[in-house]
DNA sequence: TCCAAAAGTTGAACGTGTTCAAAAGTCGTG
DNA sequence: CACGACTTTTGAACACGTTCAACTTTTGGA
């Protein structure tokens, strides 16, 4: 009768599923979120969370891309009106871990299943490469809106975003109240790497820098 | 008849369950290798297996003890004779991941259960720790035979084997012939990483490294 | 309208890691 | 030997992720 919702009935089933999924990891844990939980609260058999989503993997992909598009648009938000490379950083880390903070209960299968080379979750892999250009994007913005040596611009957002990959490693392991040790390491490694940065110009560092990133060129295949 | 052997029987249960795993786990993988195949093929039951290792986990720990010790094994005999704080390092983290090739076959299952924080086998945690130590330990012999800078001795040893980590984390998305790129990697970050630290004496770049360190400290608790 | 093909749905079944109560063996002591 | 406390062994049972053949519903063209 009433006009036909553009998602079809499929589409719609699926995202239920995606949000039942989504909702339990996060209330739950992934390890506790049994897929024939996942599929009664959603109304639906077995089969036909299978149907939709081809493994349990395949939901905590969707939560991961979720996750980076939050951790995107936060940083976005937050970086407007900053200036300066390290507080630039700073900020866009900030964001970066504020927007992982729910999900740090189950740090561990999460990253048990996200970094595992064949796992449709690995952030280095083919099936997050969306994602992955997503976060790299970030710290493109970052550095546009600062000063940083021509000849790093290139390969600095990819290089920072490996920055924040090893934060969000010790973000994982970190037991303390509120993850306060990775935000003191964030706090202490935002300047650093901004001094760094500005450091690589100078004669007897730029030699080293630029040997590193002939170097990452020539591992990259 | 002929004298008893030190070992219980309860040990020799326990050594024929870790050594069928192990060469399991070698032959066929990680994830190939189930419980049940372990204790036939050890001549056990199924309960058996368990009564001597709460887990498939800590058997994987029990293939990371191994092959730590082996890689220290390998990094001391490759080191003598060998001079210069590059090529110590180059031969040190090569040994490393010569010792680990035989696992790279399955080195998505292994880092998969080896990197959550709550797994017994986790290189951070309580479990591994002495396995850690034994890993660290290579690299104060890498800088026991090398001119170091006086103020960054005591750090580097853990400083170098969180880059070796970075290294075994390469290693595993390494789809290479031969993880060739990893090696390529090692042989390039060697002289870098030497030449940085020769560097870390100069007035530019000491204080900056001083503050590095300042927050590693900090940060650890 | 009708029908065949496609899309969606179902729950039983498989193999897995893990648990556990019960049975069997071992050992020291009277 | 006898007995009790222990260590060790066993395999059935559980819950899980995943698969699949059968079933039902939707779709689009004649």
């Amino acid at each position: 009768m009433a006009g036909q919702q553009l998602d079809s009935k499929s589409e719609q089933t699926k995202a239920l599923v995606l949000e039942t999924a989504l909702r339990m990891f996060r209330s739950k844990g992934f390890a506790k979120t049994t897929m024939r939980a996942i599929a009664t609260e959603a109304g639906v058999s077995l089969g036909s969370a299978y149907y939709y989503f081809a493994s349990k993997d395949e939901l905590v992909l969707e939560l991961y891309r979720e996750s980076v598009a939050e951790q995107r648009a936060a940083a976005s938000k937050a970086l407007d009106g900053v200036s300066g490379l390290s507080d630039r950083l700073k900020v866009a880390l900030r964001a970066g871990v504020d927007a992982l903070t729910p999900y740090h209960g189950f740090g561990g299968t999460f990253i048990s299943s996200a970094l595992p080379p064949q796992s449709a979750t690995n952030p280095f892999g083919e099936a997050s490469s969306q994602a992955r250009e997503d976060a790299v994007g970030i710290f493109s913005e970052v550095i546009d809106g600062a000063k940083v040596p021509q000849f790093l611009r290139a390969e600095l957002p990819e290089l920072l975003w490996l920055a924040y990959m090893g934060v969000v490693l010790f973000w994982v392991y970190d037991r303390s109240e509120n993850q306060r040790r990775t935000r003191t390491l964030i706090d202490g490694a935002a300047p650093l790497i901004a001094k760094l940065i500005a450091f690589s110009r100078l004669p007897v560092v730029k030699p080293l820098v630029e040997e590193a990133l002939a170097l990452k060129a020539k591992v990259r295949s």
